[in-house]
DNA sequence: CGAGATGATTGGTA
DNA sequence: TACCAATCATCTCG
């Protein structure tokens, strides 16, 4: 059902400055042939579409055209440098073949035009030869070469589509990302669970991690959050997983945490879950740091990655069931939760029982950003 | 081969 | 512009 935007845009009347062009070039009048060949719609097309391609249009610059057209085919984002290079040295070629042709053609053509007026010129000697002929034979010759033009024209969209296509099709052919790099950013998912929406550093940082693009790590998040909040049952084990994963360093980073807290010790318990995300700016400061029993972390003296840490714990702790609702019972990680927690709210929450007693100091969190 | 998982794209919203 | 929701297209696994 998707298709390729091979949009054509708007169609100008570039074909007339082309073939002015030539004419002038070739010294002759552009009305003969215009009044017998109005402009042809499908050449305007391909002229138009050759334009936009960058392959016929105002040059120097090496294909920067080429390079923007490229741009414009993905969608603007400016990642996949390789395949872009790919294609604009695909399309620079094409590019080179068009003009060298091209220029062929019209020498080509000149050449003819200018043999074709010297036998006219010799015949007339020998009989009265009106200018109005010569145009007219001049008018035919410009219209052969023109329909050459046509197919060289024809040919050379072709082959641009045809890159394109291939070059669309190679990113829309959708490879899974690594287990390592998965397993990343399930990691920094399931460790930011209250606000999972990291900052455009943790998303370089992420992406970097990775080795994928930061659209591709939003890409990610964007999936994950969705079929999260769909369907958290099934991502139960999996988040107990990554929980569990870090859930040691959490309780360190915890425990570290409020005994700093007690002792005004200023060392922070870094150690980001699995040490990897210690994200400068995580937005996880904008979080209630309420913590498990009740007493509230101090934001400024934690540390906003700490409260990953909490968010970690309260998960083991939740589903193992060692923890027993001290915090008014609500399962964590159930839609409804999700919506108190701010921003990370549900939207579709199922009909099931919510209960919108009582709102854990409803955070702030938020898409605000 | 089919079902489910998953990365990408698209259209809409605030 | 980031995000959501729906959907597509491909991959993976049994």
């Amino acid at each position: 059902m998707r298709k390729h935007a091979l949009n054509c845009h708007r169609m100008k009347p570039a074909l007339f400055s082309v073939l002015c062009e030539i004419k002038e070039k070739t010294g002759l009048s552009i009305r003969g042939a215009q009044e017998e060949d109005p402009p042809d719609p499908q050449l305007m097309r391909l002229d138009n579409m050759l334009l936009a391609e960058g392959v016929s249009g105002p040059e120097k610059g090496g294909g920067s055209a080429a390079a923007a057209a490229a741009a414009a085919a993905s969608g603007g984002s400016s990642d996949n440098s390789i395949e872009h290079s790919d294609y604009r040295a695909k399309l620079t070629q094409i590019r080179q073949i068009y003009h060298t042709e091209l220029e062929k053609y019209e020498q080509a053509c000149n050449e003819f035009t200018t043999h074709v007026m010297n036998l006219l010129r010799e015949q007339s000697r020998t009989r009265p030869i009106s200018p109005k002929e010569i145009e007219r034979m001049v008018g035919i010759i410009h219209r052969k070469f023109s329909s050459i033009q046509m197919q060289l024209k024809q040919s050379t969209c072709e082959a641009v589509m045809i890159l394109r296509s291939r070059f669309l099709d190679a990113r829309r052919k959708r490879r899974n990302f690594s287990k390592q790099a998965t397993e990343i950013l399930n990691e920094y998912f399931y460790s930011h669970l209250s606000n999972p929406y990291p900052s455009e550093e943790a998303k370089e940082e992420l992406a970097k991690k990775c080795s994928i693009t930061v659209s591709q790590v939003s890409n990610w998040f964007g999936n994950k959050r969705i079929r999260y909040k769909k369907n958290i049952g099934k991502f139960q084990e999996e988040a107990n997983l990554y929980a569990a994963k870090t859930a040691v360093t959490a309780a360190h980073a915890v425990a570290a945490a409020v005994q700093n807290n007690q002792t005004n010790s200023p060392t922070t318990p870094n150690s980001g879950s699995s040490g990897s995300f210690n994200l400068p700016n995580s937005g996880d400061m904008f979080m209630n740091m309420q913590s498990l029993n009740g007493d509230s972390y101090q934001g400024s003296q934690v540390g906003a990655n700490v409260q990953s840490q909490v968010d970690t714990l309260r998960h083991v702790i939740n589903q193992t069931g060692g923890y027993s609702d001290g915090l008014g019972g609500n399962s964590l990680y159930s839609p409804h939760n999700l919506n108190a927690n701010g921003g990370w709210q549900d939207a579709t929450t199922p009909s099931s029982v919510t209960s919108p007693t009582e709102g854990p100091g409803s955070v702030h969190s938020d898409t605000s950003n």
